[in-house]
DNA sequence: TTGTATGCAAATAATTTGCACCAAA
DNA sequence: TTTGGTGCAAATTATTTGCATACAA
């Protein structure tokens, strides 16, 4: 599970419980302890996670609250599908992170730590509409993810080298 | 294996073949009929591809020239490597595309005819630079893909819609 | 009651790996 | 001759699906 450097929320009327409510009933879908429980812990952190890291923060089978893996997939979907969170791949998985009471914004990936960056920029919106509209193309939307390496690595890297010279 | 509108290519030196030849000189690595065959037939259409289309346009087990499946995947990585092929993900799979002799550029991804369109943007390139630089961040490439629906399947849709109607 | 949700076990799909044998250099 | 390469079969990984049972409305 990476790190995430955050931005502002954005103002929301309703809890993302409350959220995740009306869109259950909204398509005659019922409201479980199970999805209750995954609202509450997805929302609990402001993170990026994938299925996997969110398994493994969540009761064993047998404990309290248990959901089971399918369930866990099963849900996550629902989520983007809600509007609560989004997802894309990185590196071979899906990835989440929250969407509800979160401004739009894009990533940096350090590929030395796996750490998430995020920036917003109002002009990459304003570019991608400008391509899309040259192209004629409808938007729905974009992932812009730039690689590299985080100033945190690249000092560790740079010390690491004068030891090295040692 | 979706379609592609082309850019203009770039002007190289080698061939594509004795690019990788010097490639694998540089390492050590040996020039075998499987490698000299891929290198071929992945340069012979500017296609986006992943390994089962490449695997199916290659002959069959017991035909002249077969390559096995492990092989395919092992080589397309060394291509990538050595800078002739690009790759990203898309829709769970591995996508993978010339480099060698094309420009940079990025992606509009149709999602109703899965279909890739290329463009390109100095001003995206200038503007990834500086998010990076306001970070502290070193660029290694960046990757961006604007979902959407291309115009000839938004034509289509309208069309559809009017015959609904009648 | 009635249809949706869940957990379990098994299935998928894409990609990778171990290993014995083959072949470039 | 020596070390890297290949094909085969099997393993992995992430995710999905079929189905019997459990539960929300």
């Amino acid at each position: 599970m990476s790190d995430v450097i955050s931005l502002a929320p954005v103002e929301v009327s309703l809890s993302p419980q409350e959220r995740f409510e009306e869109f259950l009933r909204s398509r005659g879908l019922r409201n479980t302890d199970q999805r209750r429980f995954l609202v509450e812990q997805v929302f609990s952190r402001h993170e990026h996670f994938d299925a996997d890291g969110l398994i493994e923060q969540l009761p064993r089978k047998g404990s309290k609250n248990y959901v089971s893996r399918p369930t866990v997939y099963r849900t996550l979907k629902e989520f983007v599908d809600a509007g609560l969170l989004k997802s894309f791949q990185l590196d071979g998985r899906m990835v989440y992170e929250h969407d509800y009471g979160y401004p739009q914004h894009d990533h940096l990936y350090c590929t030395r730590c796996q750490k998430l960056f995020e920036f917003q920029s109002d002009e990459l919106v304003k570019l991608r509409d400008e391509v899309a509209a040259a192209h004629g193309f409808r938007v729905n939307h974009h992932r812009l993810i730039i690689h590299g390496v985080c100033q945190a690595c690249s000092r560790r890297r740079r010390k690491k080298r004068k030891q090295d010279l040692v």
